[in-house]
DNA sequence: CTTTCGCATGTTATATGATAACAAGTCAAT
DNA sequence: ATTGACTTGTTATCATATAACATGCGAAAG
């Protein structure tokens, strides 16, 4: 357990980000390698751009920020990045805001939960095996072959719910 | 147990739809009269409407169907209906598909567990106790106060799995 | 080399989903 | 009969997403 934190993730606590940060585009590398597809500029400037930040981000602004430093400026330019990134595991797409956030764990414990804040839009993702165990469940009981899951919550994180405590 | 199916419902088996649709519209309708909401005639025909089908409907689908029966033609009649259809747990939102569905188990066990058919768009509502209860634990390990959760999962029901096998 | 082919990037145009802001109608309770 | 809360309708606009097509670029076959 060198790198990997695991089940009890950082979460919403502080952390050193740059490390997250490139620890995480390191990942990419070697997944998209494996797979042999390519990182390219835009694509990889969008992972930088998701990552910057535990938030998930719209495609939108995404695609501004992309714009602004001579990328297209056209929608599927975003989309395509994103829809890239989602499909190689490095991205994950919130059903709940139409947004995108980077995937902090590329390759360990696919669709995992995420916990989102409605307050400072903050956003955790979590080993999600024991939901997902008990979704499966579910499904088995209703001969219902589950090819993808969405689970999300919506709330306070520990920092807002103190404030507004 | 007389009229709730509970744990084992019928989910994708074929059933009574006509006394399916007729127990929900009462228990809406009493629902509905305990928190002194209005039950007018551009909503109960949405609910009917998506009451017809155990499939998840588009806002613009159902504002059509509205509209062809006289009622506005403008996304926010169709909108506000189901806005308030979802506040008083009537139907849900579909975060996966950008729609809405009846929902056929009013005032039992709220949250539930969507399953999906990406083959045939029909859908059950599932209680998902066990799902919620795993993510639950999960929030509570990070401090994150749950508010709102979504459970689906996208997959093949077991009719549209035999006929692809 | 250079041709070819697959893929990446870019564009224009349009589809689809959702809300803000305001006007007018309904209806029960005074 | 009048008020005030709520409902319905409108116009206008915003936000999200994709289809369809043109161009460029680079690796591999000739």
């Amino acid at each position: 357990m060198s790198d990997q934190p695991a089940s009890s993730a950082p979460a919403f606590a502080p952390h050193d980000h740059r490390a997250c940060e490139a620890r995480a585009l390191d990942q990419a590398r070697d997944r998209l390698a494996e797979n042999g597809a390519r990182l390219t500029p835009v694509r990889r400037r969008t992972l930088e751009i998701l990552l910057e930040s535990h938030r998930a981000m719209g495609a939108y602004e995404v695609l501004d920020r992309l714009a602004a430093e001579g990328f297209g400026r056209q929608p599927p330019v975003a989309y395509r990045a994103l829809e890239f990134l989602v499909e190689h595991g490095l991205a994950h797409r919130l059903q709940r805001l139409n947004a995108f956030a980077a995937c902090l764990h590329p390759g360990h414990d696919h669709a995992p939960a995420f916990l989102i804040c409605r307050s400072c839009d903050m956003l955790a993702e979590l080993p999600a095996a024991p939901v997902r165990d008990a979704l499966a469940d579910l499904a088995a009981e209703n001969g219902f072959q589950v090819e993808r899951v969405t689970i999300e919550a919506l709330g306070l994180c520990p920092a807002c719910a103190g404030t507004a405590a």
